[in-house]
DNA sequence: ATTGACTCCGTACCACAGTACGGAACGTAT
DNA sequence: ATACGTTCCGTACTGTGGTACGGAGTCAAT
């Protein structure tokens, strides 16, 4: 069950450059001292994912950190805390998206129809 | 109704110097080339902002260039194809992101309920 | 005419999240 | 036991989007 540094990488679907960054990070814990060759197993694995996914959400790397460290310990109102601001970031960020979405289909569309002349891009944002 | 760069980054919610750097990077024209002091009028602002409301939109600096060449042009095509582009890589990124605020509201749920104990964090993000 | 605020310009520096490189050691198949 | 692919480790470099700095010039008010 156990992997090399390679594969756990890519079942991470990361480089082996960047599980080492982790490490330097503190974000992946480095096995095993100094006995050779590092061996991951799936423990390892779900940080990794999770770290992944966290980034996605907008957290930066030093905020999953935190994270991964409250996972293991007691302090459920930092968590909350973490997770509600997080929160409410994401949701306006959603909001910039859709509204730019909408935008760019205004675009698209405006775009099509006629023939010629340019396209009225900076109309279409609005501006 | 011209401004000064001062007054005109102000307007424009960004900085002198970000001023300054869109006009190196293409994005903003130099105005009056080397005649004492800038003055910047409503349609320099009309770019800027344009600029700020495609960066919300996941577009890099040199695609803004890029679309702000087109808005002047006659490419209808590169223009839709850059807009099309954009807005399937949005569409993916707005998912993404409503996947993670789901996972966030767990969290914060899980993390609410019961008194003791650490929050499910990894768990939460389905990791 | 001097002060103070603002502008111009080049160059340097910043944070973030990696990515690349190169030599030494290790591990495995032949 | 030799060869080939990995791993280990430190250090350096990358791209993106700015931000800071310092000296000189300019402008408006007093």
């Amino acid at each position: 069950m156990d992997m090399t540094i390679g594969k756990f990488a890519k079942a991470g679907n990361v480089g082996v450059e960047t599980v080492r960054f982790y490490q330097r990070r503190g974000l992946l814990p480095t096995p095993n001292g100094h006995e050779g060759v590092r061996r991951y197993d799936a423990e390892n694995l779900r940080r990794l994912k999770f770290i992944r996914q966290a980034q996605t959400a907008g957290f930066t790397l030093e905020e999953i950190k935190q994270l991964l460290d409250l996972d293991a310990g007691e302090d459920r109102e930092r968590a909350r805390s973490l997770a509600r601001a997080r929160l409410e970031a994401l949701s306006v960020r959603i909001a910039e998206l859709e509204a730019a979405r909408r935008s760019l289909e205004k675009l698209a569309d405006e775009c099509a129809s006629g023939k010629t002349g340019p396209c009225p891009i900076l109309h279409s944002f609005g501006v």
